[in-house]
DNA sequence: ACTTGCATAATTGTATACAATTATACCGTA
DNA sequence: TACGGTATAATTGTATACAATTATGCAAGT
């Protein structure tokens, strides 16, 4: 289970970004193609493919001749993230209001479910990935390859910060419940409440971080 | 003049997204990586990190061990990329005028003086190039360096339509009129009326396509 | 005529070799 | 000690070599 038979450059693109996101290579930091490669059991070659990856998602910048630095994530691009954010998932939950098919509303009960378990349990990890897998849901039911390909994106980006206020209990519990007032917004094929509600979740979710303090959010 | 010396592997990033998005490369049409590597005179290397970038940014997918397939682009995707845009350079003239610098004001200007020049000429590429950097000085001026990185990606995205549409005399004009405006509620500092007239601003180019019939658009 | 199987060719995936560029260390000199 | 300069090493950029996978052509059998 989960033996992906992806290719090896693949998941030398995935391992890496991974640990950027993870914190294990830290800001500033230069990638050398060697090292990486020894540390991963690989050549150059498939690093160099997943440098100038992540360079195209912002997460490396490379200088020619020179190297590849990790790129640093500030307080400011993180509340910018979540500003966008707001108003994409807006539009995603507007959408998927009017092509949400029974299989997806099922899922997302299912989910919301059995997150409530997870958050009353404190089971952080399970947590983060309902919620995943909530969003995911949300922009495979837009309908629109583009708004889901770069939300995608963008929540990919903050896993970070959103594995820190998710592993306190009453932000989990809080988000949940906002996402449960969604769904029944998008059960009822509300389009105007499900915007209005997704983009009060991203918002909600900022403020939570200024009251849990960014300094802690960014190691 | 133009001799950029950039790394060769950027130089081939370039090319072969231009000649997608110009329809040199049709749609689904299978990219070899030696045959692109020889009409470009440079080896496979190259080349394959270059697609693998094209993947990332969605203008080709590539199956493991067979290919890389040229992504089409369709009415739809385009529709759902300016309602995207819509939304974030409504997001994006907010914010700038907040930050917007005197220096950034007199580029704004000038740059509607001179499209108001080349499309009463007819001078459709020159057109095309400043309404480039007309939205580009708009995220510039966002001060957020993500809400900068999308919107230059999806305005890149969609290129090869804003040349069919920004070749017509009256939108262009209707176009830069439209610009002219954002611009007044800049200088004025007005975040509110900038971001309700670069949104608009992004529909009227929806309703224009419309007008023009899309099967011009697409080829 | 239409499969099936297999040999061959073409293509991708990865590793390595070599060239070009940049960083580092060591030296002599003031 | 501080400053250049030069040789050396380390690193990136590109090309090539080889392995693995997939496509193609052709003959045999039904």
């Amino acid at each position: 289970m989960g033996e992906d038979n992806y290719s090896l450059s693949s998941r030398v693109f995935h391992t890496i970004r991974e640990n950027i996101l993870s914190g294990k290579y830290a800001m500033d930091e230069e990638l050398k193609e060697k090292s990486i490669g020894e540390e991963l059991g690989v050549s150059r070659t498939p690093v160099r493919e997943a440098l100038r990856q992540l360079e195209l998602e912002g997460l490396v910048t490379i200088i020619p001749n020179k190297g590849a630095y990790v790129v640093g994530i500030s307080e400011k691009d993180i509340r910018d993230i979540y500003e966008i954010r707001s108003r994409l998932e807006g539009l995603c939950a507007r959408w998927a209001a009017e092509h949400i098919t029974k299989e997806q509303l099922d899922e997302l009960e299912e989910n919301i479910y059995l997150s409530d378990f997870h958050s009353s349990k404190g089971n952080s990890e399970q947590v983060v990935e309902l919620d995943n897998r909530f969003h995911e849901i949300l922009y495979n039911a837009s309908g629109s390859k583009e708004l889901r390909h770069i939300l995608l994106d963008f929540h990919h980006y903050v896993q970070r910060v959103r594995k820190v206020t998710l592993a306190v209990q009453e932000r989990a519990v809080n988000s949940n419940d906002e996402h449960r007032r969604i769904v029944e917004a998008l059960k009822a094929h509300d389009a105007k409440a499900a915007e209005r509600l997704a983009d009060m979740h991203l918002m909600n979710t900022i403020r939570n971080m200024d009251n849990y303090g960014w300094e802690n959010l960014l190691k």
